[in-house]
DNA sequence: TATACGATCACCT
DNA sequence: GGTGATCGTATAC
């Protein structure tokens, strides 16, 4: 039928979570408040290895924070960051092995004006151009009204926030670098683990 | 109990 | 390129 409405299945959260962050690329990520759609094509993601990696959160010990990584596959872990952002992870891998997606930037296809509009300057009252509306881990939070209250949502079977399965993308146009941000991690900080579309123009930095 | 700091962003120079 | 915002959590005392 449709394959614009399908989620993405649980089975492709179990692949390895380097593969299921570039399977990412190109998918849509779908929030539906009072029955309006406001969504985003994936354009960034990065892959967080688990307990050994010192760059991802369950590197450090188990907490109630972290509880979601631990939990099925599919499912949603967000975060609080600097007193101030969320952001927004795909947790990975079977129940009890804490891996996760890190979605970190959106091109903006539906509901955009209200996307725009949820990241309004407060002080200034400027709005973000379409393509600076969702180019960062907690923009895209901000812009699709996401935060803790979603903590744990399911992905895959969820009505409040979930991910559309699109094409996989082919492997040339998928860049690879190190993730942002985790410079305190040693030599996990430089494993090329991030991803983004190559040449997109909502990619976060660099892209 | 106390303290330091972070998977970021916006604003400044 | 540098820094302040602002608070929950981890780690130390």
């Amino acid at each position: 039928m449709c394959s614009e409405h399908e989620r993405l299945p649980r089975e492709a959260y179990l692949l390895d979570t380097a593969e299921v962050a570039r399977r990412l690329l190109g998918c849509r990520l779908v929030r539906e408040i009072a029955g309006h759609r406001i969504a985003g094509i994936i354009v960034e993601t990065e892959a967080y290895l688990g307990r050994e990696d010192l760059g991802c959160h369950a590197a450090r010990s188990r907490s109630e924070r972290v509880e979601a990584m631990y939990g099925p596959p599919g499912h949603a872990y967000i975060y609080f960051i600097y007193g101030v952002h969320h952001c927004l992870n795909a947790v990975t891998q079977p129940v009890g092995e804490p891996q996760a997606v890190l979605i970190r930037a959106l091109a903006p296809t539906e509901g955009v004006e209200v996307q725009r509009d949820n990241r309004r300057n407060p002080r200034t009252g400027v709005l973000p151009s379409e393509l600076a509306v969702a180019n960062g881990p907690a923009k895209l939070c901000q812009a699709l009204g996401i935060d803790l209250r979603l903590y744990g949502t399911d992905l895959v079977a969820g009505n409040e926030l979930w991910i559309e399965q699109e094409p996989a993308l082919p492997s040339e146009s998928i860049a690879v670098g190190p993730r942002v941000g985790i410079a305190y991690a040693g030599e996990w900080a430089a494993k090329p683990l991030r991803f983004w579309i190559t040449g997109h123009p909502c990619v976060s930095r660099g892209g």
